[in-house]
DNA sequence: ACTCTATATTGCATCGAGGCAAACGCCGCG
DNA sequence: CGCGGCGTTTGCCTCGATGCAATATAGAGT
């Protein structure tokens, strides 16, 4: 490939006026212009994005740090991320963790001294507060998810009142037995704040602490929602609804109720979280908590921009929007 | 955030001294460095990546460009690049086209004028070599999948022979009515090749094309599957195996036939390809083909560098190796 | 002929870092 | 006292592109 010299070169004319040839300046004479591409398509020349980033200060990349990309939700999410990065004309370019607490690190510190990116919106897994001590609060970092991070910029879903809608709709359908599947006991983000939110319905719904049925599980896969769900039928009081803290759980525990015989919603009403696309399309189809993720990626990447630009008086925290989206696993069985 | 010339300033040294204390340059008395570390940390300092790139003519960003992440096997696939990539100092930036024609073209364009990435690993869906006639082979794009791209460095698997492989095993096993499911319409790829390998296989064991039982669907997910392995039931001649041509479409037939209460391996063998990691702990497990993805990965990444490195002489085009993997879905019935 | 303006073209400086080799200070040695 | 050598520090140039402002050229107006 040609350099930008090596066209001026062969063109006959200063570097100068290959850039401006390039960049369409206005003042360039016919002649000019078509020596000038001809040149650049002799050589086949391409302008040094990273040169142009330099001179400009701005890469244009976004980096998108999720714990795993095989995940529906965050598979969708990252769909809005990069429509939404285009319209705007960043790249968003993503990442993944594994939810590993070094790679986590690895990934906000290059950041920190000096990446390619512009700027992170990551949604971390083991990562604490704690672990931020040292970072300046001027690093242009988003988060997403359940764990507070005090001094960045912040959306997230009230995780904790959709889950207690969820309950509460599956109390007002008529459900009295309502099991949970889905607390890991690592985990000290979104699962607690589901499992608050499933107690709060409890609450509401004048159900003592003890009526309630908590199943745990490893991993948020349709497997462990599966095996989770054929435990709550083995027991000697089986639920008569199961709110799971994710759409895969969710699938796996009407497998679970299919293979068995149990007939949803009839006997047993499913709800879940995160409205993937699988979802709307099982048998039965999935009542589910629908975080409004294109409003997340368009707002996440808004507060990177804001930050950017150095408009930015303090951190946000953002409350993105959801809904309780009612289909079939959950209508009511006694009208 | 401070430059390198307020760095040099606060510590009273020329710019150069700085440069020479961040790259760790043998001879820099122990005062000065000490000075300059101190005024880096006092002005929050970090090198900018984006002119170190510029100078080393490099970024070390790697575009891995995929049809869609959600599919676990591109999701496993995107965990051996990332891993690969890291080993090699390389970063892999992951985007996503849905197979769109245009965002597949897109991306190309963009390596091609100038992008801040050293390279591309593409898994073209839409795109077809005649759309390539315009971008120079010198472009440092390697491709994945089946479809040739003669003029490119290319890694791929036999898909004919492995599929020609699953269906010899379900003959050896046995089986005598063995439908495939998985083809779409349009698709000039894998699937085509996949077919071809289980007609191969009828042949290899005498039985006519009139033998062949091709069960269509438009996505390769567990849903469709499912669909497919429905309406195989419903002939008047069901099979008494199955070839999917994905591990999603064989755990959708999975659930199928667990619904309908046929019994697998015992009246239905079920074969897979793509050895995705909810293939090994479904129940039954899924018999499948295993593509080496450790190997497409390190294998791209080295082609990768050998373009950047200059010492290519022409294309490569690289067969990774894949297994059979042997699991519960496929035992013999007629022992 | 001479200014004035519009169009075309260019040189220089800059973004942030690093390669290269010169130049600095200081020591010991002849 | 002068010189070679070592450790230390620095200036200058380049990477590729662009902002700025100056300059060159042509044509129009009086």
């Amino acid at each position: 490939m040609g350099s930008r010299r090596d066209v001026a070169r062969a063109a006959g004319v200063s570097v100068r006026t290959v850039s401006n040839v390039v960049n369409g300046y206005a003042h360039v004479a016919e002649a000019t212009r078509a020596r000038v591409l001809q040149a650049i398509a002799d050589l086949d020349y391409r302008p040094s994005e990273l040169a142009r980033s330099l001179k400009r200060g701005r890469s244009g990349l976004i980096g998108l740090v999720l714990p795993e990309l095989d995940t529906p939700y965050f598979a969708e999410l990252t769909r809005a991320f990069v429509e939404e990065g285009a319209s705007r004309g960043l790249t968003v370019v993503i990442d993944q963790t594994d939810g590993d607490l070094e790679r986590e690190r690895y990934l906000i510190d290059r950041t920190e001294y000096g990446s390619l990116f512009d700027a992170l919106v990551i949604s971390p897994l083991a990562l604490t507060p704690a672990h931020l001590d040292a970072i300046s609060d001027d690093r242009p970092l988003v988060f997403l998810g359940e764990n507070p991070f005090p001094r960045f910029d912040h959306v997230m879903i009230d995780n904790r009142l959709a889950s207690r809608q969820a309950v509460r709709h599956l109390f007002e359908s008529g459900r009295r037995r309502i099991a949970a599947i889905g607390t890991k006991g690592t985990d000290h983000g979104s699962s607690s704040q589901r499992l608050a939110g499933y107690h709060d319905a409890l609450r509401d719904a004048g159900l003592g602490e003890s009526e309630s049925i908590v199943e745990h599980v490893d991993r948020f896969r349709r497997a462990d929602g599966a095996a989770a769900m054929a435990r709550l039928l083995d027991r000697p009081d089986p639920p008569d609804a199961v709110f799971c803290f994710s759409d895969p759980l969710a699938l796996g525990a009407l497998r679970t109720l299919a293979t068995r015989g149990v007939r949803v919603p009839h006997d047993v009403a499913v709800v879940g979280f995160d409205d993937i696309e699988d979802g709307a399309f099982s048998t039965p189809s999935l009542t589910t908590i629908s975080p409004d993720k294109r409003f997340i990626a368009r707002t996440a990447l808004g507060l990177v921009e804001r930050k950017l630009s150095g408009t930015a008086e303090s951190a946000a925290l953002v409350i993105a929007p959801h809904a309780l989206i009612l289909r079939e696993s959950s209508a009511p069985s006694r009208p």
